[in-house]
DNA sequence: GGCTATCTTGAACGACTATTCCAAAACCAC
DNA sequence: GTGGTTTTGGAATAGTCGTTCAAGATAGCC
């Protein structure tokens, strides 16, 4: 019926996350979407919209691949302070990997969020509070299992947990010195620890 | 001998700052600072150099009264477990007063240090240390006194807490919620509780 | 083969960017 | 008042920004 797009859209979206990543949404300019992507403008435009919109799907797609997807997906026969401890070193592994130092595309969003966006805003949002959901059921299966203090509820742990890994993630950024992200898990994970021990 | 400057550096500092923390580097332009200061560009450029100065001047104003002093100044017979519950309940009650939820400038910046400046990594990278030095005596002083526990070394603590202080600024951005403020705070400190209670 | 619908291309758009420059104004020391 | 020095004001610069648009290319359907 039509000429079809000659390129892969996810390809295209992994191209862009690397700038937006890299560089972030203000410094990405168009151009260099172009040149990352090897797309012309007029194309880019067609398929995704304008650069919010590119980078919303972006960020879809990052979200997808997230470290979150860890607990999601683990059985549930898998011991819920061990899954909590792997998310944690999951962050300081990838850390540890990223030689630029490029943090967490959302956390780095986060921080970032200026102005008016309220669509990035909310998405932000939610995305956090669906990570404090997952963790929240992965800390309430701890606490039955005795691995888990009860000296406070699962939503209010799942909180700090997700503060703790946005604090991993700025640290990542700012001083990423494994030992540092070391300590921080070693201590993140002792707020958990049932009082008998 | 010569004309002198009609207007108050720090006032100018203060009023850049504001407009700093508001939008951010990026999407803060020269037109933003001259609307805001009320000087003019000539001026601004005269006095502070570029944008890049003027904003590292603010971040060093923005430092020099930050809640760490809170820390730093504390008398010696103060006690470190509250010193150190103050500092956290310090950023909350700060999100709390933030109505636009700017959250922290340097831990913004932190997330958002894109590219290749060079020169404002090494300042949030020492200014971190900084605050981590800090935050080590106290904890110190702490263990001395049986208020803090023993099974990590005082900087391993003081490690813990400036990153769990990024995740909080980060949370007080993107779900400023009171409630869940308070619940990171108060597992943040239980890491640090004494084995024998 | 023509028709239609989509994608691609590259140039062009106006708006905004950070920065520079220079004449005019304002002050101080003499 | 005068000379010397700095600040000031505002225009001007050169560049980049995100976005649009019209023309050309390519495919399937009738």
């Amino acid at each position: 019926m039509a000429r079809p797009q000659e390129f892969e859209v996810n390809d295209v979206l992994d191209h862009a996350m690397e700038v937006f990543w890299h560089k972030g949404f203000d410094d990405t300019s168009i151009q260099d979407l172009v040149d990352a992507t090897g797309l012309n403008r007029g194309s880019l435009y067609n398929a995704f919209g304008d650069k919010a919109h590119l980078f919303a799907d972006v960020m879809d797609r990052y979200r997808a691949h997230s470290l979150a997807r860890l607990l999601a997906t683990a059985p549930d026969d898998a011991s819920p302070r061990q899954l909590i401890l792997d998310f944690l070193q999951g962050l300081v592994d990838r850390a540890r990997c990223d030689t630029d130092h490029k943090g967490c595309l959302i956390t780095n969003t986060a921080a970032g969020l200026y102005g008016c966006n309220e669509h990035m805003s909310t998405w932000i949002r939610q995305t956090l509070i669906s990570l404090e959901d997952v963790l929240s059921n992965v800390i309430e299966r701890g606490q039955q299992r005795g691995e888990i203090t009860r000296q406070s509820s699962p939503r209010a742990l799942a909180r700090y947990l997700v503060s703790a890994a946005q604090g991993i993630n700025v640290m990542a950024r700012a001083k990423p010195c494994q030992d540092t992200l070391r300590d921080i898990v070693t201590n993140t994970m002792r707020a958990l620890e049932p009082q008998s021990s």
